[in-house]
DNA sequence: TGATTTTGGCTGACCAGTCAGTCAGTGTAA
DNA sequence: TTACACTGACTGACTGGTCAGCCAAAATCA
């Protein structure tokens, strides 16, 4: 909005194309796909209903790419912090996991990956590429990160390196809950998940050296 | 079917009552609230759509209707094994644990909880009560079996006896999972509950002493 | 027969997607 | 630089179709 110089059609068009998209984030969020009114999202993103289908072909493409939009930059931020690193395997799944929740935790996040869970039976596709794009790759890493724990003795139990899901569970569950189940939500996850790791990795010796 | 006798027209409104939940849940599971249609469930239950309307308000009440029929026995069996018994808390919270997951893996169960919490945004009446009839006592169970537990010593990191989240979010996570990960959560989910419980309680020497 | 339950066609509202028309912005010629 | 023609992005009224809920009539029961 301030700079008004090359406001050419093609940086208009982008411009609109980002708007129409948050907007329809924050409607569908709101009322689901089937309940969502495109001219809810036009109106929101101060454009007319026409326009949408310019850049969309239909509603569930707009869905897509909501999805896809809000979920594709947090999966790479999540990506990075598992990147080999120096330290012991579980200080990598610690900074892992707490970044996760961070960002997950991020309102908008949050409630799209709750709306990709509620959607899931009826999006097969959408569900594959979250699957395929976001969870996937965290998933694998977090495998070898717990190969390499198991085989440090860093493990409570070895048999931990097979599920990669025993070390998300805890912070996905409370992701999903704060819509489920809001006060329970409201224990500080943070505690909760160092008291996970330390059932994971046994009792941390922090600062104590 | 089979009785012939008092087929009383109260009875047959119950019947009749009983095929449209289950209709509903069934349309409601596969396509969501918005997207059901209430000509659909009729049809499924052998009715017209105006009876549907004999027994329920409207599509609203079908929906809490069909929801609680489906989770309030289930929440039942669960809490059934939480009741304080003789063996330790680890044993306990096993069975407990293990019940739980047969109860959701039930297809038709399973898929509630997706709806629930798909729809969980658009239906704060319909959360609550979730949270209230079928988390809350199994929480609150759940975390006297920690406490007791901590006590004894059983645990690997006491301070996991805060969080009964900790001992049901893998378990949850495989149920809701098995619609955003379909072969990912093909993994067999009892010897991943069975690590799981390693973890929090030390490994376990089953058969041995 | 009269009372009650069930039916399914109907209505009104709603909404995804379309398209003819508009006009801001661009290119071109003088 | 200015004037003018052109283009295609944008608009929003409109269409076709859907569906929740209603209710008059048919079916069923006592």
């Amino acid at each position: 909005m301030t700079e008004r110089k090359k406001s050419s059609r093609a940086d208009k068009a982008v411009e609109r194309r980002q708007a129409v998209i948050a907007a329809a984030t924050e409607v569908f969020v709101a009322k689901g796909f089937a309940a969502a009114r495109i001219e809810d999202v036009a109106a929101r993103a101060g454009v007319a209903k026409g326009t949408v289908y310019l850049s969309f072909a239909d509603k569930e493409a707009l869905f897509e790419a909501a999805v896809k939009a809000q979920m594709l930059p947090v999966a790479e931020r999540v990506r990075a912090t598992l990147e080999p690193g120096p330290g012991s395997a579980r200080q990598a799944i610690e900074a892992f996991l707490f970044t996760a929740l961070d960002e997950l935790s991020e309102p908008r996040t949050g409630d799209v990956v709750r709306l990709v869970v509620g959607e899931s039976i009826r999006f097969p596709e959408l569900t594959r590429f979250y699957r395929r794009e976001v969870i996937g790759p965290i998933q694998q890493r977090c495998a070898a990160l717990l190969i390499q724990a198991a085989a440090n003795g860093e493990l409570t139990t070895p048999e931990t390196a097979r599920y990669p899901l025993l070390v998300i569970a805890p912070m996905m569950m409370v992701v999903i809950g704060r819509g489920v189940m809001q006060e329970m939500g409201l224990v500080d996850p943070r505690p909760l998940l160092r008291a996970h790791l330390d059932a994971l990795f046994g009792p941390s010796r922090d600062g104590a050296a």
